[in-house]
DNA sequence: ACCTTGACGGTTC
DNA sequence: GGAACCGCCAAGG
């Protein structure tokens, strides 16, 4: 039994163009749950091996609130996270993204959309 | 049932 | 900028 949390924000999650990255708690946002940033966290960290109803979850494009990888430097996911940015134009410096330049703005149909069922 | 642990974030100083 | 504080809540022990 999957939480119904879960789901929706994994499919929130795979609403995030190529290139772009967005916050735990944008996502959190987006996808109903005001507040809840720390889901968002822990729902990646479950995302089903093989990705979610026959698509992958991009959950490399989801960092911080201050432009940062979550992971502690160093780490083996930091270090994927990083590449998996970095193969889509993504420019990391250090563990930094500048938010101005890579964050997504979902415009007003892609909030509806996600606001659905 | 109680306590702790997080891939967090806004507020405040 | 940064650090402390507190709210958040599913999971696991």
């Amino acid at each position: 039994m999957i939480n119904p949390h879960y789901q929706q924000i994994w499919k929130t999650v795979q609403l995030i163009p190529v290139g772009k990255v967005a916050c735990y708690g944008q996502i959190a946002d987006l996808a109903g749950l005001p507040g809840r940033a720390r889901m968002v966290g822990k729902a990646l960290g479950k995302v089903p091996k093989g990705g979610w109803q026959g698509q992958v979850v991009p959950w490399f494009r989801v960092i911080n609130s201050q432009g940062k990888i979550s992971f502690p430097v160093g780490s083996e996911y930091f270090a994927k996270q990083k590449q998996n940015l970095q193969d889509e134009q993504v420019v990391v410096l250090g563990s930094k993204i500048k938010l101005k330049y890579f964050q997504w703005q979902p415009d007003l149909a892609e909030i509806l959309f996600s606001l659905e069922f």
